[in-house]
DNA sequence: GAGTGTGGCTGAAGCGCTTCAGACCGTCCA
DNA sequence: TGGACGGTCTGAAGCGCTTCAGCCACACTC
């Protein structure tokens, strides 16, 4: 029994009676060859089962591939698990989407970033970053590849697009509309200063030696208003039971402190469930602001006052910039952002 | 100005002094040559500043990629803005996370899936299908290239892995219990029985001539019980908003239906919100119950009674049979996963 | 000393496609 | 009539790698 092997571009030229040149046009190049002999092209590769060139040696021919690859920082789930980033890849997404060019997920391990082995076997024609730490060695094998990148809110490096966002305007503005309101007394919920796992009290060594711009421009918004001294809770990660923790924690304090400025909706949950949890109510004992603004700020109890960074419109520009590169566009100036204050209520005056 | 074209393969060995098959074994199989030349090898390669083998002459050569890809039936962007699929998604991604294989999202127009030269060019060596109607093209598409396929829910093809849930008997179920109570008058919300966006009522015709097997199989789980003259409203997607405007227009029957049954949370989302509109309870006055258990069906307001499918099981599986058939495995019979009512408080007798 | 391994390395044949410099031919214009 | 030209099609040189059959030298075995 010979299994006929696959049709390749030869087997159709053969039985067209055409140069291999000729089909490969007939599929790229339309206007190289007269209408009817492509259409007789085909359909002899219709009815020979020959499903048009084989991507991969397409790509190595033309040396790129239609895709577009995304760095995480964590596993390949935390894209759909993390609704922060599920809506800047939504964004990239959208943008990438109506170009017919597939997203290639890279998996990071922990908040390091992907193995440089991984990276050297993703195939992608441009690749986006997002909040790697500045040391990822992910981020040189993308360069020792070659291929071009962009950046979104981290790391900063030189010949890279990049998009990010003010994060410290956006955190202090937070706390500025808190200190308006009367609030003088806060504390700081944080995520990660450090990939390490940690989950307590922030300490002057962590907080100045972070990697994580991110983490670092948030939390000096917050104590710019706050003062530097305000009692500050780190999560190892961005959740919501850690949130709660770190919350119940800090509301420990005597006295306790009348607002919570968290550093993700994430956390901010978790700060509302540990207010609800002691018997007090939010906002009228205490005031919890977040920061992102995901979907589920607004149908939080009470609907979480927060700041909206432009999470769709990040990944959208991630986009863009990832596609001009593509066409051989220059990485040009970074563009930052502008974030808002959402206010919802989630805060009122103290008392 | 001669810039240095990238070292390959080539450049290496001819630096080393050996045959590129040598190099090439210094990186695939170390065990070919001998520890002190590879070191050589290794070394020269990172002076040179060779990022090793090209990934898309690699695959070329094995013909293989380190890739799965997924198929969706919208664009990219569902992937992330669409709870349950990302919960899918997510237990896929765990699986195959650990195994450094990128996932390749293949984007889809509308419910349809993606296009066929959209298949034709992702690079992946197993694509995993999920919720396509029976004659997407992208399917054929998928087989013409001969890759292996794992199927989820949808569609029943031959010789694919397929992994599947118990609609029916879930919405059996659902259904059941709320006549347990001692309902009697229903309401169904559902989503496209059909791809071309229409909203409104469910005529006999629609649903009879439904492409989607999961529509179908909650349709006549509700319908089974609830008797097949129910009130059935079609929303065009699995949208709040939508599920909104389909309770309404339900609840305005005389006499009003005591329970709404919802062919997913996102849609017993949008009823709890009508309900809401109209000055009723739940479920005092209106019980409503949804199908996924997503998580935020248990911050609902109130707590959504649900039937839980396992959606992170059913990706995680879809993701083993994915890893095996890359192995050249089987396809093996189709795994049926058990759903399950999870009792919160938004069903309750009626009155 | 002939036979048998065996670890270490190489030559060359692909993998399936794109692309570029022509070849060929009929047209058109001067 | 001749030359320039545009439209079609082809030959052949890659793209960068893997892999398999072997070759070689050396160590063993009987």
């Amino acid at each position: 029994m010979d299994r006929p092997r696959k049709p390749t571009l030869d087997t159709v030229a053969g039985a067209v009676g055409v140069s291999r040149a000729t089909v490969s046009n007939a599929y790229n190049r339309p206007d190289q060859l007269s209408a009817a002999l492509r259409e007789r092209i085909m359909e002899t590769a219709a009815s020979l089962g020959y499903p048009g060139p084989d991507p991969v040696a397409r790509s190595l021919a033309t040396r790129h591939s239609a895709a577009v690859g995304f760095m995480l920082g964590q596993g390949l789930s935390a894209s759909f698990a993390d609704a922060a980033l599920s809506i800047v890849l939504d964004g990239l997404a959208s943008t990438v989407d109506g170009h017919d060019h597939c997203l290639v997920l890279i998996p990071g391990r922990d908040k390091g970033g992907p193995r440089p082995e991984t990276v050297a076997r993703a195939q992608a024609d441009v690749v986006v970053a997002y909040s790697l730490p500045d040391d990822a060695p992910a981020l040189a094998a993308v360069r020792a590849r070659g291929l071009p990148m962009v950046v979104i809110d981290q790391p900063v490096l030189p010949d890279t697009a990049r998009v990010e966002v003010d994060d410290f305007g956006g955190a202090r503005l937070a706390a500025s509309s808190l200190w308006d309101l009367g609030h003088r007394r806060f504390g700081v919920v944080t995520f990660a200063l450090h990939p390490d796992g940690h989950n307590g009290p922030v300490t002057p060594e962590r907080l100045t030696s972070t990697p994580f711009r991110v983490t670092w421009d948030r939390l000096q918004g917050y104590l710019d208003v706050a003062g530097a001294d305000t009692p500050t809770w780190e999560c190892a990660r961005s959740s919501r039971e850690l949130g709660r923790a770190g919350a119940r924690a800090l509301m420990s304090a005597e006295p306790r402190p009348t607002a919570l400025l968290c550093a993700s909706d994430e956390l901010a949950f978790g700060a509302l469930q540990a207010v609800r949890d002691l018997g007090l109510r939010v906002p009228a004992d205490v005031s919890v602001i977040g920061f992102d603004d995901v979907p589920a700020a607004e149908h939080a109890d009470p609907p979480l006052t927060t700041v909206r960074q432009p999470l769709a419109e990040k990944g959208r520009h991630a986009g863009e910039l990832a596609l001009r590169l593509l066409n051989g566009g220059r990485p040009g100036e970074p563009t930052r952002l502008a974030v808002s204050l959402v206010s919802r209520d989630s805060t009122a005056p103290p008392e």
